[in-house]
This record gives structure tokens, C-alpha cells and sequence, in this order.
DNA sequence: TGACAAACGCAACTCAGTTGCGTTATTATC
DNA sequence: GATAATAACGCAACTGAGTTGCGTTTGTCA
């Protein structure tokens, strides 16, 4: 029986990286996660499957990697950062302001308001949105 | 020389709320602000103006008048929420991420590559966008 | 003007995220 | 396989935004 190739393995290849315990399951939960998972959610993970990691130790990989682009960040509730891969395509996300549950959800060039109605024909009440523009202003660029 | 409403009194008297130096003093400072204020340059303005107000009064203040939707709160950096006033139009915002500037965008139906167009032409680089959605869940519903 | 509820200040707290520092593990080279 | 360089790591202490409890003060209305 051969050993197969994990999800981690590849993307520290692709990315030049030593493939460190913390990192190979850092890729492959993110990997496997239907959405973005915040340190607390990971930190957690990795405890329920026995491998025991610092959340300094995670707060440092993430900081490494969303710097490089290996993964990203996004601001989904106040007061925590959640990550995703960053060879994700550009997407964006359904919140349910109830339990909590985090959908992606494609856009694709079409409007906000389209997208709306998108989400609303698959069962989900859209009651507010979010659109923050970043980058360099006039004097800054 | 007779007494003119302020801007603070009249939000007051349309929400009837009570007229508290708090109160009035931040009514006043968000509608002359140019762009949302947090709660620490909320504080340091009021300072500034010789009316010490403690951060606690501040927290409380903002959440009561987002409750009833006088105040609206935005999440421009991952720490830190502003506010701005609730009556305003619905738009966007720009942040620069070297000095932090952050100017309004109107939206106004348009698609966001659109909206970036026009930011461009304005001297504005876009780098990056958020866009997400809050509401219920199918089984939130 | 007095009573009541809302607003307030202060101290202590929570919790996400950060920093310093000494130790351990990965990888390239021999 | 041994070894040296450097990246990764764990732990403890810290920062800073936001929260809670509680006793006091203030705005409003009768």
C-alpha cells in the first residue's frame, strides 16, 4: 500500500514550505472545511484529533501565510478573524445572524441585488449586506 | 440672539429620547464627522472638547441607538467597530490601508467592477473588496 | 419639587490577538 | 547518519477592545 500525497503536503510544495505538523494540518483542515474556520475553531480541531497546538503557534502560521497568499483572511463577526485558502476563487459569504452558519456564495459579475434574489430563491433571507472597497487613496498612491 | 437647535436635539426629539450631554455631544460629533468614528476617537474628541465622558457610558450609548436604529455600525479594520449616523443614505466605504483614510461610496445600484471604475477615475486604486451577507438560513427561516 | 427610570462613572473583568525568549524540529550539506 | 543553520514551537506575560456589576447622578414628568 503506497503512501498517498496529502492536500498540506502539496500546497507546501507549491509554496516552498517546510512541512511542519502544524501546517500540514493547518492545509488540510481548511481543506476539508466547508467554510472559513477561525484560531479558536482550528486550535480546537487539531485537539480532537490528538495533536495538541498552541494558539500562538497558529496565530504565527496564518500571519505567515495570508502574507505570502497562501491563505486569507476574512471579517465575518466583530470581534474574530476567520481563514480560508487563498487558491479559493474570489467569493463571498451568507452569514446566518441565528446559528451562525457560513455559506460561500459566488458572484460572478452580477449585481448585489441579483445576487440577493439568487439567495433568496435557494431558501435564504438576505436582511442586510456588507461592500467595503480597500487599497490606496489620491495622495497615498 | 435666540437659541438655535442643535443637530443632536432634533435626533433626539424625532426618537424621543432623553437630550443627555452624552447623547447630544455624540449625535453632534457623527454628524459633523466626514467618516464613521470609533468609540476611543469618540472619547478622545469628547476630551478635547473639555467633556470627559467615561468609555463605558460610550459602549452603552452606542449600543442602545444602534438597537433602534439611529446609529449603524460598521467594521472597517478587524478590531475595531465604528459608527456613523443611522439616517444616512445606504453606501459603501473606501479604506486606504496606508494612512487609513476612509471616504463614502455611493453605490446606487451599480456593479462593483462599475463602482471600482469610478473610484479609479477619481484617483482612488482599488486592491480589494468585501462583500458579505447577513440574514436567516433555510433553517433559520 | 419630588419620584422614578434612565444614564453615568468606576473598577474589575473577558477574550482575541501580540510579544519575548528560550527550546525543539526540519532540511540542506557533509 | 551526523551536524549546523534556521524556521517553527510552547509558555508566560502582556495589550487593547469591549463587557459586567454596582452604587450614584441626572433628566423628565406628574
Amino acid at each position: 500500500m503506497r503512501q498517498s500525497t496529502t492536500e498540506g503536503e502539496t500546497i507546501c510544495e507549491e509554496w516552498g514550505l517546510r512541512k511542519t505538523k502544524t501546517r500540514l494540518a493547518l492545509f488540510q483542515a481548511l481543506y476539508e472545511a466547508p467554510a472559513p474556520l477561525s484560531i479558536k475553531a482550528l486550535v480546537k480541531l487539531f485537539e480532537r484529533k490528538g495533536q495538541n497546538v498552541d494558539k500562538t503557534t497558529v496565530y504565527r502560521e496564518v500571519e505567515k501565510l495570508v502574507g505570502i497568499g497562501a491563505l486569507r483572511a476574512v471579517q465575518l463577526t466583530p470581534r474574530t478573524t476567520s481563514y480560508e485558502l487563498g487558491s479559493l476563487d474570489h467569493h463571498h459569504h451568507f452569514v446566518c445572524t441565528s446559528c451562525d452558519l457560513v455559506t460561500d456564495v459566488a458572484f460572478s459579475e452580477k449585481s448585489i441585488e441579483k445576487t440577493e434574489a439568487l439567495l433568496g430563491a435557494e431558501g435564504f433571507l438576505v436582511t442586510s449586506h456588507t461592500l467595503e472597497f480597500f487599497g490606496l487613496c489620491k495622495t497615498c498612491c
